[in-house]
DNA sequence: ACCTGAACACCGTTCAAGT
DNA sequence: ACCTGAACACCGTTCAAGT
């Protein structure tokens, strides 16, 4: 017969029920302590004190498991900024987007694999959406493009992850810009003379920029075949 | 004393020594063959009949040896379309090199990750850099605008890796179908107004549509602080 | 220099069996 | 229904040793 044990040194934490919760809790803490590498069905078992067959009761697999992940870290987007006509306060709602998936590349990756669709999510489209219509942006071209703006705020941040991981950033940059320079200007006579520009510019220029030139392309053409679209 | 084998039943085929191209021309043969989840190191050892550590004489690891698979394949990207404007023009070599990229959604994914700078990935910049100058697009706004058209080409093809892998795509779609059509009309009025635009659309018209929207932002937005770039 | 086998430290997912 | 250990079939990368 074993000896009961006392019931223990520390009250011992009770270890808690299995949830889709839980585990996408517990997988968000290993996401910020350790990165989306690690965020694995086997370790989140183990950090839940189970075998990785039991998290299959609550998660399809690994991918919905990161696309949860991420619609937890949209809950942090700024949705309604102060200040600013409908433009700039469009553009600041984008650079909140994709400035929480830089600190993340690698989930913007699995956004791209997995289209999130959680409450977040579709808070943001709903925004989105609300200030494409305060301006006026005809609603089939607001519908297309908003698809297009969160494309760009998500892949640029996805691109980001080797510069980020990779360390100096300055000297090496990119196997891109070593290409560039070393170009001949006969057979690429615009990539030399445009190296510069290529290259160049502050990241959050570039991308204020890019979400401008996208709101005027978007409230400029006309869908096909609906020339007068209203 | 051994005894020497005779040469052999059919004369065997010598076993070619290793090189870069070899290692990446077995790889497009698995790629196109199995997809890109079959283009690891270890299976490429076994391909070339030798162990995995080889390989890294060579490569320096698996996300360069994907780029250079994917530069090859960009070979195949229609650089010089025939009739049409600029624009035309411009719009038919981003389509040829995000339908290239449609095949191979995961190598689209691996494109984010380390950016492409091989032959094949220079020419496609340059030519597009042609047909914005063609089209009097001021240079510094066409450097930053070429960014941004591959992207979307690129996310674009990544994003459609889970459509075209997991069958079905009339009934299911997406979980972001479902998710807008639950939408309550209250908290989400323009989602609910939208749904239909939002989730149609022929996937051709809605490429064509996001590029000439793209030119047409590229072309009409200034840098900031260059109100006259020129 | 180039090549190699073996090892280290992991993965996702499924199965049959338990409670 | 929910949970589990063990198993299947893999990974990338590095090491020390060989040629």
């Amino acid at each position: 017969m074993a000896v009961r044990e006392p019931v223990s040194r520390r009250e011992r934490p009770a270890k808690p029920a299995l949830s889709r919760a839980g585990i996408v809790a517990a997988a968000v803490a290993v996401l910020r302590a350790e990165g989306l590498e690690k965020v694995t069905m086997r370790r989140l078992a183990r950090e839940l004190d189970t075998g990785p067959a039991s998290l299959y009761v609550y998660v399809a697999n690994t991918d919905e498991l990161h696309a949860a992940v991420l619609d937890e870290l949209l809950g942090e987007v700024d949705l309604a900024p102060a200040a600013g006509d409908w433009r700039d306060r469009l553009v600041r709602v984008l650079v909140s987007y994709t400035t929480t998936l830089f600190a993340h590349p690698a989930l913007a990756r699995a956004a791209l694999v997995s289209r999130p669709a959680g409450e977040h999510y579709l808070r943001l489209l709903e925004a989105l959406l609300a200030l494409l219509d305060e301006g006026g942006v005809p609603p089939a071209q607001a519908a297309w493009g908003v698809d297009v703006l969160l494309l760009v705020g998500t892949a640029s941040a996805a691109e980001h992850a080797t510069r980020a991981e990779s360390g100096d950033p300055e000297r090496e940059w990119d196997a891109v810009a070593a290409a560039l320079r070393g170009v001949s200007g006969e057979t690429h006579p615009h990539l030399r003379a445009l190296a510069g520009p290529l290259l160049g510019g502050r990241p959050e220029e570039r991308m204020t920029w890019s979400f401008r030139m996208l709101i005027n392309g978007i409230a400029g053409t006309a869908l096909p075949g609906n020339e007068e679209p209203s």
